[in-house]
RNA sequence: CGGGGUGUAGCGUAGCUUGGUAGCGCGUCUGGUUUGGGACCAGAAGGUCGCAGGUUCGAAUCCUGUCACCCCGACCA
């Protein structure tokens, strides 16, 4: 598999094509841990991005940043019943503090140097965060605590996939604190609101929203609330979860506030998050056979400017040309296109900030320029600029766009406002290819045939609409049988009808509403 | 944890049946010619053949053990 060759088509085989895409495009790589990734510039650029995004939001929504430890005492882990339940299998656990050298000079652990009680590798971190919160939270008047932090996490995953699924990820974990149910309730509806903002407007990443199921709920919560995305494979993922945690971690670990009316009571909570994954989802709803699709707002490059030219004397100018170019759409700032119309309005986000738009020129001279193309068409840079002799004769540049692969020759005046358009058009239109994709692959099944025909055969099958009888066994039983599991109960029904009475597809028996199944990541 | 497979240069591989100087492509480096969709010529560097032990005059090759990784199943963001 050299750099030359092309990646596997989509079409051959999804997950070898997604994996050549992330190891060729530069994104990431194995590290020596079996099921850890090493994050490479290109890729981390956009992890940074995403971060920089969601961060100023979580700002905006009133949010600060703190940062807890990693390890974690055993003991805090088995304070609150389901969660431990729920993180157990998945644990590192740190016995031992120093190493030595043995007889033969090999470094072993040193049996001396055990641990009084084992740490555990945060799997998350509501158990460190709970024990703090009691000493911060006395009085009403300490409530809300609103809180995030960026860190990374470690779950003992068996199998594992770049960005999708990895031992170690990086990811945020907002934990908040509140006087009332309702007050949490309406903290973990406006951070997925968030969270929506953020798919849909910057990943261009059209998701659904809604509640997880009692068994897909997050361990430990009162119930959870997620963002659901649909992949070019048909298969769903969970991009993201913001749970109401009601008084749970708040009994488990003692945190008490006094009220107004000089009462007792526990704390209500909520905690949300998204991580790394994000970035595997982003590729994996947008990207095509020639490589990373990016949508302009995370695109580590936005424009890439290929000045060309035989001669020193040639490339003089069309370097020069280039370098103007680039300074000047450095200083201009892009907008794009405006936020999605909201579903539950969060009056602190506000629109599309502009942003100087990321330019890069390649001046490399080895490379000729059908090898830049396909490198950048790869790496995914938005539009591509490229300036030639025959360019400079005509005062024109040509603009190709990557998400099409449309090319069009401006006068070189015109380019930077061009640049502006295209990014804008390039926004806007990668969502509404995502989401013309999921309307096409969402479909209603209302007998058991249909169901179970739905999901025969492997792969993704886009998002089944059907009714449930409401009981984990029935959900069970077709996760068992079919590997499909119900994503989410979405706030906004997806047909007119979802929210009538109906029969369960499996059990005939009685159902409230048609629930979205899916096969998923 | 069960079934299958693979370990040879940065990557992809040949050689193993039948033991005898480890080869090829891509990439890398140097020099030159090139440059609007994956350039060409010449030269060069780069290997404890996963690891340990055994058989043998001699092991990438045969034998034993071991480790790692990948794929498929059961379980999970």
């Amino acid at each position: 598999m050299s750099a030359k060759d092309g990646l596997t088509p989509r079409a051959t085989n999804f997950p070898d094509w997604y994996n050549d895409l992330v190891l060729k495009a530069g994104l990431a790589d194995y590290a020596p841990v079996r099921g850890c990734m090493i994050i490479k510039p290109h890729g981390y650029a956009i992890w940074e991005l995403m971060q920089r995004a969601l961060d100023d939001m979580f700002k905006a929504t009133g949010h600060e940043n703190a940062y807890f430890p990693l390890m974690i005492p055993k003991s805090f882990l088995s304070k609150e019943a389901a969660h431990v339940e729920g993180f157990a299998k998945e644990c590192a656990v740190v016995t031992h503090y120093r190493l030595k050298l043995d007889d033969k000079g090999a470094v072993i652990v040193d049996p001396e140097a055990k641990l009084e009680e084992e740490m555990i590798l945060r799997p998350t971190s509501e158990t460190v965060i709970w024990d703090a919160y009691r000493t911060w939270i006395q009085s009403y008047r300490d409530l809300p605590v609103l809180v995030n932090q960026w860190a990374n996490v470690i779950r003992w995953e068996r199998r594992t996939r770049l960005f999708l699924r990895t031992t170690e990820f990086l990811w945020q974990e907002g934990h908040t604190a509140h006087a009332t149910f309702d007050d949490a309730e309406i903290e973990s509806r406006r951070m997925l609101e968030v969270y929506r903002v953020f798919a849909e407007d910057f990943m261009g990443v059209p998701v659904l929203t809604g509640i997880k199921t009692e068994s897909e709920k997050f361990a430990g919560a009162d119930h959870t609330y997620c963002i659901e995305a649909l992949v070019q494979d048909g298969k769903a993922i969970q991009a993201g979860t913001s749970h109401h945690l009601a008084q749970n971690f708040a009994r488990a670990f003692d945190v008490q506030f006094q009220t107004q009316d000089g009462g007792r009571e526990y704390v209500y909570a909520t905690s949300w998050g998204v991580s790394t994954r994000l970035v595997g989802t982003m590729i994996m709803a947008h990207s095509d056979d020639k490589g990373l699709v990016a949508p302009p707002r995370l695109a580590p490059v936005q424009v890439v400017i290929l000045p060309m030219g035989r001669d020193e004397e040639i490339r003089s100018k069309t370097y020069a040309a280039a370098d103007a170019m680039a300074g000047e759409l450095r200083r201009s700032l892009w907008r794009g296109p405006d936020f999605t119309p909201s579903e539950y309005p969060v009056e602190e986000l506000v629109g599309p900030v502009p942003s100087p738009i990321r330019v890069k020129v390649d001046k490399r001279e080895k490379e000729s320029p059908g090898v830049k193309f396909y490198e950048w068409e790869l790496k995914g840079a938005c539009v591509r600029v490229e300036i030639g002799p025959r360019d400079l004769e005509a005062g024109t540049c040509v603009l190709a766009r990557r998400d099409t692969g449309e090319k069009i020759t401006v006068p070189l005046g015109d380019a930077v406002s061009e640049i502006d358009r295209l990014l804008t058009e390039i926004q806007s239109g990668l969502h509404a290819r995502a989401f013309a994709f999921r309307q096409e692959s969402t479909r209603i099944v209302n007998t058991k045939a249909e169901f179970e025909a739905a999901f025969e055969g492997e792969g993704g099958a886009g998002l089944v609409c059907a009714h449930w009888d409401g009981t984990a066994e029935t959900e069970a039983m077709i996760a068992e049988k079919l590997r499909a599991t119900i994503r989410c109960i979405p706030f906004v029904p997806l047909n007119a009808d979802d929210n009538e009475p109906g029969v369960c597809v499996m059990t005939g028996n009685p159902s409230k509403q048609r629930v979205v199944f899916a096969r998923a990541y």
